[in-house]
DNA sequence: GGGATATTGTTGCTAATGCAACAAACTCAT
DNA sequence: ATGAGTTTGTTGCATTAGCAACAATATCCC
């Protein structure tokens, strides 16, 4: 499936923050550090956040200074680096977790089983207008 | 029908930035006010708008600052204003609605159209959760 | 190697946003 | 009429976003 809705997203968002959480971002950055595996590059997280360079410079500025991701070195390319989650960085994705499921779940549930596919579909049709960052036709 | 869906708003914003046009919001203002014919009261206009009032405060502020719309006198209440679109404002209007209405036409081209009233009562269904400002369950 | 070009990431500046506090006018009950 | 409570709108302050310019490396081609 991949990208949820962008109606979900928008009540996942609202959870979090009325339970005085960070941003999805924060979270979505955590959990693919974590998912990696391993340090990752700026510029491989760029994609599957959906956001362009400078915007998650400073977002890992923010997220740096709260502890929760470091940048070390990179030794295969000096202008670069690479981002890991701290320990704390790994807590608090597990704590938002807690909040982000259920908030997903009860979102995903408004829709009967047959027609959230058929939505999937419809969306995925309005694909080529959905697109943000996309100059190109 | 009212509220055209989230996907067809981002092209045609897409549309208005890369024509080098104000915001979406601005043209909403002006439409409204065109719309109602007469001055007219924020906290009117706030609703359409979907927006808090303080934003539509500073809104008004920088399209006032372009000379788009005027704040006049209120002699029901004095605390209020009415907003007025001037000459300059009317014209903004007309000139973004030619870039308007065909982004948003080919937008919604890319839907058939007993899909696209499918999608829009699945939308609709969503719409608990899709509404913005809806604070109370 | 050496210079043009491309990639990767950051930063300065300005504009916009969100929140909470605020002011001023209005309403209504006493 | 007066004082409590509401409505209407604005503003101060701190955070965030967007854009363009920039630095630093890397890559490629001669």
């Amino acid at each position: 499936m991949g990208r949820i809705s962008q109606a979900v997203q928008v009540h996942v968002a609202a959870a979090l923050k009325s339970a005085k959480l960070p941003d999805l971002q924060w979270y979505t950055v955590l959990w693919e550090l974590e998912r990696a595996g391993k340090p990752t590059r700026p510029k491989d997280l760029a994609v599957p956040l959906f956001i362009l360079p400078y915007q998650l410079s400073r977002l890992v500025d923010r997220m740096e200074k709260e502890g929760l991701v470091t940048r070390i070195d990179c030794e295969e390319d000096r202008r670069g680096h690479l981002l890991e989650p701290s320990a704390k960085g790994l807590a608090l994705r597990k704590q938002m977790w807690a909040v982000y499921a259920p908030a997903m779940q009860q979102a995903m549930r408004r829709i009967a089983d047959p027609e959230a596919l058929k939505l999937a579909e419809l969306l995925y049709k309005l694909g080529g207008i959905d697109n943000p960052h996309g100059g190109q036709s």
